[in-house]
DNA sequence: TAGAGAATGTTGCTGATGTCAACATCAGCC
DNA sequence: GGCTGATGTTGACATCAGCAACATTCTCTA
C-alpha cells in the first residue's frame, strides 16, 4: 500500500509526467504550465524542479514519450502487412493516424523551441522512430517494391509526405473530416508506391552521410 | 515629415505589425511578447490593444501577412518557369526555400493555436496561396504532365509533400544542411512530376466539395 | 471657429507564471 | 542516535496578458 500522503512523494516524476501529457492533450502547449502539473499531481508549484531542470525539459521528456508511443503505433500499424511494401504503407497511416489521435502532443514533439543539447533524450527515441520506416523501406527495396540504392532518400521523401498531411491535418488546413483524412492517406500511400516504383535515384549530393546532420537550421532573417 | 513623436504616433497598427514580424523572426512564438513588441515601437506597454483587441489576434494578423508574402514567393518562384509542369516544381521549392527563410514565421503561420472565428483573415489569405498551387496543377492537367480529374487531391498531395519538408527541415529534423534542403526538394519535386504521371486518381470520396471542411480536428484525448 | 465626442496613447493595477533561495522533512547509512 | 543528501514546501521577484481609469489629440459639426 502506497502510504496516503507522504511527505516524500514516492514516484513523483512518473507522475508529473503523466500528468504533463494529460495536459498537453487537453490544452496543447500554449496552455501548459508547470504549476498546473504540479496541481494535478497534488505538490507544490515547485516540487517539479526537483524532477525536471525547468518548463523546457518537463515538455522534452512529454515529446520523448510521445515519441515512443509513435514508435510503437508505427511498428503495430505496420506489422498488419502481408507484404513488407503493405507494411510501410500501413506504417505510414499509423503515422498520421497517432498524429490524429493526439495532434497537441505530436504538436510539442515537432514543434518545441528547440533544444538545448541537453534535453537530447527526445532526439534519441526520435531517430528510434524514423528507424522503424528506414527499416520498412529497406525491406521494400529487398522485396523489390521499391527501387535499390541508398534508402535514406526514400525515407525521408516518405516521412515528409506523411509528416505534411499531419501537419496539415491536424492544423486544421485539410479539407477533409478525420475519417476522409485517412482514407486520403491510403490514397496517398498507394501513390507513392506505385509512383515510387521505378524512380530515378537521386545523386550522390543527397546520399550524404547522416552525420552532417546540421546543428539546426536557425536561419537568421535578413 | 512625420511628426518627431506626437501623442499620436500616427502610423502605429503598421509599426506594430512590422515590429511583430521581426521579433517572430527573432525570437519565435515563445518569446513573443505583446509588450516587447511596444517597446520596439516606442510606446507604452498597452497602445498595442487600441490596434488589436489581444495577443492572439496580433500574432494572427502576422501569419496573414506571412501568408501574403508566402504566395508572392510562390508565384515569384513559379513564374520562372518554362512549363506548367515547371512552374509546379518551382513553385513547391519556392514554398520550402520560405519555410527554410522565415522558420519562426512559418512556424506561426501554421501552428498557431487556433484562430477564433474573428482572426479570420490568415484563413483567407492562406486559401489564396493554395489557390496558387491550385492553378499551377489545373495548368500542369491541361498541358498533359499530370492526370486529368480532379484537381484537388492532387493538389493536397504536392501541398503534403512540400509542407512536410519545410516542417522536418525547419524543426531540424532532415540530416541535410539548408543547400542539402533545397537540393532535396528539386528532387522530390521531379519524383513527384514522374509518379503522378500516370497515377489512378482517387474515387468520389477524395473529391467531396471543400465545404465539407471540418472546423478543426480537435480530437480528445481517450 | 469653438467645442463635443471619438480615437488613440498612458499609467497603474490584478492575477498568473517561471524560477530562485531558504527552509522543512524524510530515508538510508555510520 | 545522528549526519547527509534527496525530496518537497513556502515565500519572494520579475515579467506577462489584459482591465480600468485617465490624458491627449483629431475630426466633425454647429
Amino acid at each position: 500500500m502506497p502510504p496516503k500522503r507522504a511527505y516524500h512523494h514516492g514516484n513523483l516524476r512518473q507522475t508529473l509526467l503523466d500528468a504533463g501529457v494529460a495536459l498537453i492533450g487537453e490544452v496543447g502547449p500554449k496552455g501548459f504550465t508547470i504549476r498546473e502539473v504540479a496541481r494535478r499531481a497534488g505538490v507544490s508549484h515547485n516540487a517539479p524542479y526537483r524532477h525536471f531542470r525547468d518548463k523546457g525539459e518537463l515538455l522534452a521528456v512529454i515529446a520523448a514519450e510521445g515519441f515512443e508511443r509513435l514508435a510503437l503505433a508505427m511498428k503495430q500499424s505496420g506489422a498488419e502487412g502481408g507484404t513488407a511494401i503493405d507494411r510501410l504503407r500501413l506504417c505510414g497511416c499509423g503515422y498520421v493516424d497517432f498524429a490524429l489521435r493526439w495532434p497537441q502532443h505530436f504538436l510539442v514533439m515537432f514543434d518545441l523551441p528547440a533544444a538545448p543539447e541537453d534535453y537530447s533524450s527526445r532526439e534519441i527515441v526520435g531517430k528510434n522512430a524514423f528507424q522503424i520506416l528506414l527499416d520498412f523501406i529497406i525491406d521494400s527495396q529487398k522485396e523489390g517494391s521499391l527501387p535499390r540504392g541508398d534508402p535514406l532518400p526514400l525515407a525521408l521523401i516518405a516521412w515528409s509526405l506523411v509528416h505534411g498531411i499531419a501537419k496539415l491535418a491536424t492544423s486544421g488546413h485539410l479539407p477533409y473530416t478525420l475519417g476522409q483524412t485517412l482514407d486520403f492517406t491510403r490514397w496517398v500511400s498507394q501513390a507513392f508506391v506505385s509512383g515510387m516504383k521505378h524512380l530515378k535515384m537521386p545523386g550522390t549530393r543527397l546520399t550524404v552521410s547522416a552525420k552532417k546532420r546540421p546543428a539546426r537550421p536557425s536561419v537568421k532573417c535578413a
